[in-house]
DNA sequence: CTACTGACCGCGA
DNA sequence: GTCGCGGCCAGTA
């Protein structure tokens, strides 16, 4: 656990329900912009006990990104839908439950 | 030190 | 839709 770590939770933990973010926008909400793969390490080091929806973060194209049934992608995919998430293919349309300019503002405060 | 890997990303062809 | 390439950087061998 670092700084870097927190403040990935902290952006992670900001997704509302129904909605995903991807790897690329939590790094940069995170202040770590570039550093997308950063995320995928950090979800890796969720301690067991957290409250974490990890299952919200998602690949900048839509698809889940643990292999297609693999147990990561069965989970995810089922808890996503349990809150109303389109889950096709591995896929979430990002047009409909990924974050726009006004959400993303009303998040994280970014003036506008 | 080098080399390879990985819950990634964007661009170009 | 596909493939390739460079960028990012912490871990591990």
């Amino acid at each position: 656990m670092n700084d870097a770590h927190v403040r990935i939770f902290a952006a992670i933990a900001a997704i509302p329900r129904g909605r995903v973010a991807s790897y690329g926008a939590i790094a940069a909400r995170a202040g770590l912009p570039g550093r997308a793969r950063l995320v995928g390490r950090a979800l890796g080091e969720v301690p067991e006990g957290m409250e974490l929806p990890w299952f919200r973060v998602i690949r900048s194209n839509g698809q889940i990104a643990f292999p297609a049934g693999s147990r990561g992608f069965k989970e995810q995919s089922r808890r996503l839908k349990a809150e109303g998430v389109e889950v096709k293919n591995g896929r979430v349309p990002l047009a409909t439950f990924g974050l726009d300019a006004d959400l993303d503002r009303a998040l994280w405060g970014m003036p506008g």
